[in-house]
DNA sequence: GAGAGAACTGATACTTAGTATCGATACGTC
DNA sequence: GACGTATCGATACTAAGTATCAGTTCTCTC
């Protein structure tokens, strides 16, 4: 079953219509390489109304279709998302995003619960900085 | 030497000037308690200019005697700082901010960079739970 | 198939947070 | 005092997101 399938089938068993203004949010945002905003995704669906287009990534934010990843001015772009609670890798330069796999901060979790005494039901992580490809092409850069 | 005479001073040794407006923003910013936005001094200096407010809030951060804090809905919102690196444990009952005294990612940081060849120089961690005090409220909340 | 009700729509106005611009003013230095 | 720079408040603007609303579409029931 391809992703889109399978995403629709997810959107129609909770009950949500399959509406064309949301096949095309999904297939904009499916198209989309890395993360993006959603005046992106109005960008490439310009037929479809503003608040549609944010009601949808909502919509798909809340049925984890998409995560939410916090860029490091604050803005918040939405990234199509792998199922599960995860955090994300941000190359400063190029854009790309890369999934943790597991979200490595439970531990950290357990322990600040104890020694704390807060009860922690949740957490922002997100990482920045430069991945392999953009450093080796600074390298060459700079020894030109 | 008392907290404000410190920052007085760090704001003289960079060479900004020691206004009216910003003594009257740093007055409110260290009357907050817990977090606070630019609106907030704003309604507790009616008589500064909107531009002013945010641009002394940026200095303020810039010279880390501010610190931002990410609220779980994405809002930025704003704390008298601790110096140095740190992160925030966010009780979403009663709004209090606890820092945690170092940052506890460091290793998660060095661990990342090797098996993700990633060149890591910044990261978002923020925590939301409930403090100690609102889950003894509540407890007694829920036996009346 | 008709009708009712709910879900969904785009348009639009609005809110919130922050920035850009600009002429006025205050300050430091010579 | 003159001059240059930093800073000011007012204001208009932008970006991101929400609220509202009348119209449309879908689904369910009869």
């Amino acid at each position: 079953m391809s992703q889109l399938q399978s995403i629709i089938q997810r959107l129609e068993a909770s009950g949500s219509r399959l509406t064309a203004s949301r096949l095309a949010v999904l297939a904009a945002v499916m198209a989309q390489k890395g993360h993006f905003s959603v005046e992106d995704v109005l960008r490439r669906c310009p037929s479809i109304g503003r608040a549609t287009a944010f009601r949808t990534m909502r919509l798909l934010a809340e049925m984890d279709i998409v995560c939410r990843v916090l860029l490091e001015d604050g803005s918040l772009h939405y990234r199509l998302s792998r199922r599960g609670h995860h955090h994300h890798l941000i190359c400063q330069a190029c854009g790309r995003v890369e999934d943790l796999d597991t979200c490595i901060v439970n531990d950290l979790v357990e322990g600040l619960s104890r020694s704390a005494d807060y009860e922690i039901d949740g957490h922002w992580l997100e990482f920045y900085g430069r991945c392999r490809t953009c450093r080796s092409v600074e390298k060459v850069a700079a020894a030109q």
